[in-house]
DNA sequence: AAATAATGTTGACTCAGTCATCATTTTACG
DNA sequence: CGTAAAATGATGACTGAGTCAACATTATTT
């Protein structure tokens, strides 16, 4: 079920969009094209060939419009339309070469109008705007599921995983900054005795967006130990967390550990059927005060 | 001037946006009202005795228009038009009872359609896309400059200090992950070493996100320490920085330091000034190879 | 070979959007 | 105070958008 909350942000933008709507428009300079005839232009510069039909179908507009408006287009000798070889039914449109450099010249204008209401902006909220506007861009477009991606460590990566973390068990089980300060301090030790050999890290991404990471370590006696691990909520159940901890396996062996320790808390459900379900067996629990509650801590381990 | 990226995002959005309309239209679901008509009812739910201009103005329709919409609504018996007592000219408008029950019923077909289109969307890009709408609506509202605030601290912003500051010096000046750890080690120490009485943190904010922050620690001998000053580049030259370091001071004051010192690096040119203004001197200059490159570190002192 | 689907076009109709005009009323200013 | 300027609400005229239905023609499927 979605919460109201969400239809209610998409509604509220969509109103205000709509309302705005003129800002971003091609109305706004005095150009001799509305909205759809300028949004047909721009196909036609973009594409080569194209038929009436397809034009309708990606702009979602009314294929008789499209005929009326190809007409106009011609009729100003803007666009050329050939018979396609292949299919006699289908014409190939085109534009001709006053339809391009009116087309070249709408284009200008609407960067320049653009850039004039982007100026308009402070510096903080262009960069906002950017990053909204390109991830709107995607979600509509990619219709695709978006795939998980492992990828290696980046800088600010350490203290994004921390900063996640922090949050995550402070929302979810209300743990105190002891936590965070614990995850900063791995962290830290992390990089100050970073030996690439035998140690590494992971950041799970979707949409270039973080979502989980993991890490491994060097441990006590020849044995690996894995750290950190982590899958956003909203990114559960896509199995990204197995194949964090399957990667850090992998690495594991390679690196010449003889065995992948770990040390978690019993009441973090998800993360221990992960490891469960990796072949780690729970070896040791034991009661500790930490991040203000009253915690089981779990030592597991996996023979590699 | 407006970097050319900036400008083809916004209007990439807007095609992909202006192409996908329909998904977000009250036209989806068949619908008595057309999208015009639509807004003006909205208006009229959420507003009372709004006039014909208001209406225009807020809508950005063509006065006409409305006075046309108006009529075709009071002819359906969905809006009722009284004169205004004060202004004679004017003419308030309002929901009839059965304005108001048709209104609901379209709300909510819209909600569920919005509803709908939600659900096709992974739960991730659910996330996002409430994020990049509220971003926008914000940006497309507050038409009034965003003012900066400060903040004190909360779960995962130390983390988040440590991985915007990673970030940015590794972009402009090119330092490796070891300042990344250092900055890591500092908060974790912060926090576990934590004296509320005389040691603080606070963070920058415009528009709910983090462009600053600055720690005060103590020190040695009776003096206080002020680290990990940082202000967003995008944010910059708005007084951020001095607003940090004068809060830090006063707090240091407050918490009955006889000094303030600080460190930073002599490349560090926008911090520098910052400290120079507010009245720190530099005490020593110490060449250092550090973050993968020679940097004359600097110590500065405040006396309070 | 026949049924089905896609393509491009046209007609009919309503609403959106723009522009000009107008009567009326309110506000501003010398 | 009286007049000029501005705002309000309405209307006519016109083009294009959007929707629906119909149609001839050509491809595709069975």
């Amino acid at each position: 079920m979605i919460p109201a909350d969400d239809i209610d942000a998409l509604r509220a933008f969509n109103r205000v969009y709509t309302n705005r709507l003129g800002l971003l428009d091609t109305k706004l300079d005095n150009s001799p094209f509305t909205l759809s005839e300028a949004r047909v232009l721009y196909e036609l510069a973009n594409r080569t060939d194209l038929t009436g039909a397809e034009l309708a179908r990606t702009l979602r507009m009314d294929p008789g419009q499209i005929s009326r408006t190809i007409k106009r287009f011609v009729a100003r000798d803007l666009v050329a339309a050939r018979d396609d070889p292949a299919h006699g039914r289908h014409q190939l449109l085109s534009l001709t070469d006053q339809g391009r450099s009116t087309y070249a010249a709408l284009e200008q204008s609407t960067c320049t109008a653009m850039g004039a209401l982007l100026e308009t902006l402070p510096p903080v909220r262009r960069d906002s705007l950017r990053h909204a506007a390109e991830t709107l861009t995607r979600i509509f477009t990619d219709t695709a599921p978006p795939q998980p991606v492992l990828r290696g460590l980046r800088p600010g990566d350490l203290g994004l995983v921390a900063s996640r973390q922090a949050m995550l068990y402070a929302q979810e089980y209300g743990w105190t900054a002891e936590f965070e300060a614990l995850a900063a301090r791995i962290l830290a030790d992390f990089h100050t005795n970073f030996d690439p050999a035998c140690e590494d890290g992971w950041i799970a991404e979707i949409d270039g967006q973080m979502v989980g990471s993991v890490f491994l370590v060097r441990g006590e006696a020849g044995a690996g130990k894995l750290r950190l691990l982590y899958v956003e909520p909203a990114a559960r159940g896509q199995g990204i967390g197995d194949l964090l901890v399957r990667t850090c396996i992998e690495r594991a062996r390679a690196a010449g550990y003889t065995r992948l320790d770990l040390w978690t808390n019993s009441v973090l459900g998800a993360a221990r059927r992960i490891y469960q379900r990796a072949g780690f067996v729970l070896l040791e629990e034991v009661p500790h005060h930490s991040f203000g509650h009253d915690l089981i801590g779990e030592s597991w381990s996996l023979a590699l």
